[in-house]
DNA sequence: ACTTGCCTTGAAGTACACTTTAAGGTTTAA
DNA sequence: TTAAACCTTAAAGTGTACTTCAAGGCAAGT
């Protein structure tokens, strides 16, 4: 399969899959004669996870690590596990950012009709829920 | 209150909120007879409710595009909440983005223990967790 | 008088994650 | 043989969201 196709498959441009291969966060691919690369299913795979990884937020930096230890012979079970680990808080904590933003958005679509006068009006009502929550 | 205080308050740099008021994020803020800003609890509701957004991903631009029509006197209540919808919409694919991700890693984790040889073991058995829900 | 510590502005700089460009190579089809 | 459609690389460019810098002002304390 050449690049576009893996491209396609994907989600991920030809010239991120490159950019990606170039920064380690897949492994380096193999090339066929003409010195075009040729992407197998591992491959795939490999670009999917990354491509996963991103959409999550996870840093370039952090997923080379991560896959840098992945890749290696050494056993750094522990690290890898305290890596992805370390990785899931941040994106919990992300997840449940976004969660309470969806929550102010959603508490705001409910009493548009109510009170629509001013932006001082609606955010004394938000603040005034948010006190009683304490 | 000074513009230190006020980022001390909400986490938010005090470049960031002069950033922000220059961008339109926050209402244009009252200065003291110096020419500094003078920040009342109705800016640190509106900084704090910016950082939230932002914390979940809306773009300065689409905060922007919200904020103008929030602070409008015009009754945009129906380009007000579409655009709230379509923010809310995004935001939950991200939320889900990052559940997938944290999901995948979990399995990882899970998972260590029992084979840990290679890369390419692992991504099978995820593939083949995966098409086994198909 | 001077240092400290805050403030102001506009402009320039930075980090991240790609994307685009430039210059060229190969393969196939007409 | 020439055009189309893919590929390669290195390098430069881009957008976003700030941060940092430079140059100066104000107010209080020593």
């Amino acid at each position: 399969m050449n690049i576009k196709e893996a491209s396609e498959k994907t989600g991920v441009s030809s010239a991120a899959i490159r950019y990606y291969e170039k920064e380690g966060l897949i492994p380096a691919i193999d090339r066929s004669d003409n010195g075009n690369r040729e992407i197998d299913e591992r491959i795939i795979r490999r670009i999917t996870f990354a491509r996963q990884m991103r959409a999550a937020g996870m840093s370039i930096e952090n997923l080379r690590r991560y896959i840098q230890l992945f890749d290696s012979n050494e056993d750094n079970t522990r690290e890898q596990m305290d890596l992805l680990r370390e990785q899931m808080t941040q994106m919990e904590e992300k997840r449940d950012d976004i969660q309470a933003a969806i929550d102010h958005l959603h508490y705001k679509l409910d009493h548009y009709d109510d009170h629509m006068q001013s932006a001082e009006d609606e955010l004394r009502e938000l603040e005034r829920k948010h006190d009683n929550q304490k």
